[in-house]
DNA sequence: CCTAATCCCTACAGCCACTGTAGGTTCAAG
DNA sequence: CTTGAACCTACAGTGGCTGTAGGGATTAGG
C-alpha cells in the first residue's frame, strides 16, 4: 500500500506550505510527481522522503544548493562521505559565525537599553549610541550562502 | 565649511556602496540630497550623520522600518524615550530568539559531524540524521521582521 | 586643450526562499 | 446536484540590497 498523498497532505506531512513544495518542483529540487487524471500531484512513499529530507536540512539552517548537494550525494550511497561531511561543516561554521555576531548585537542593544532610563529622545541613550558610535566592522559576518533561511 | 560629499566618498565615510545610498533615498529613508550643476548628489554633513545613523542600526540588525520609526523620534528630541526604548527591546528580543535557535542548529549540527567517522555515504551519519530524525518545532525562531539583515 | 580613467546618472533585473493573489478546475461530502 | 474545500497555473511581492546596461560628468595627466 504505497502513499499517494495530494500536496496538501504531503504540506501538512512535512510542516510546509502547499506553495513551497510547488516551488521545490519548480527549481528542480523535488522531481515532479505522478498525477492523477484530473492534473492533480499525487506524491508517493519516496517522494515524501525526499521531501522531508529537505525540510529537516532547512530546519537546521542549510541554504538550497547545498541541499542539492546533499540529495544528490544520497543518489551515490556507494561514495566517500567526505563531501557530505564538508557541507555539514561549512553549515556548522556559518551558524558559529552568526552565533558570535548576534552575540555581539546583544551585548550593544544590552548596553543601549541598560543606559537609558527614560527622559526625552533628546537624551536618549539608545538613539545617542546610533548617533555618535561608532560599531567596529563587522563585515564578513553572515553566512556563505548569505541570508539567513527563513521561519522553519 | 560643509563636507558637500559626492555619493562616492558619502558610501566611503559610510562603508557601504553607492547602490545602497541610492535606494535609502529611493524608499524614503534619506531625503533627496542637494545636486550639483552637473546633476550629481551632493551631501552634506547633516545628511552623512543621518546615512552614518542607518548604518549603524542596520549594523546592530535594525530592519529599516524600525529605523525609520527611529529617525522619525530623532526629529521630535522633546518627545518621551519610551518609544525609542520599545524599538530596542523588541529588536534585543529577536536577536536572542535567534541565538538560541542558532544554538541549537549548533548543537544538531556537531552532534551529527561528531558522530560520522568517515564510511560510505550509505552510513553516513549526516546523511542518515538529515533522512530519519525529526528536529522538533522551530516554528517562530525568526526575528520579527523577518529574514537577517544581510552582511554589514 | 585633449584624452582617458574614473566617477556619476537612471532604470531595471536578480538574489534567497518563500508567500500571496487571481482566476480557474477538480474532487469529496451531503 | 450542489456546495465548498482543495487543487491547478502564472505571476507579483517580500527585505535589503547588488549588479548591469547604457549613457553623461568630472578630473588628472600629458
Amino acid at each position: 500500500m504505497s502513499a499517494r498523498l495530494t500536496i496538501g497532505r504531503a504540506a501538512r506531512a512535512a510542516g510546509c506550505k502547499v506553495q513551497t513544495i510547488r516551488y521545490y518542483e519548480q527549481i528542480g529540487l523535488l522531481p515532479a510527481p505522478a498525477r492523477s487524471e484530473g492534473n492533480q500531484r499525487l506524491y508517493e512513499t519516496e517522494d515524501i522522503r525526499r521531501l522531508l529530507f529537505v525540510r529537516r536540512a532547512r530546519a537546521l539552517g542549510f541554504p538550497l544548493p547545498a541541499i542539492r548537494d546533499l540529495l544528490s550525494l544520497c543518489d551515490e550511497p556507494e561514495q566517500p562521505c567526505e563531501a557530505a561531511d564538508a557541507i555539514a561543516k561549512v553549515q556548522l561554521e556559518g551558524v558559529e559565525r552568526r552565533i558570535e555576531w548576534l552575540q555581539e548585537l546583544r551585548r550593544e542593544l544590552e548596553r543601549m537599553i541598560e543606559q537609558c532610563r527614560g527622559g526625552s529622545i533628546a537624551d536618549c541613550r539608545v538613539i545617542e549610541v546610533l548617533s555618535r558610535q561608532a560599531i567596529r566592522d563587522t563585515a564578513d559576518n553572515e553566512v556563505p550562502g548569505r541570508g539567513v533561511s527563513s521561519r522553519l
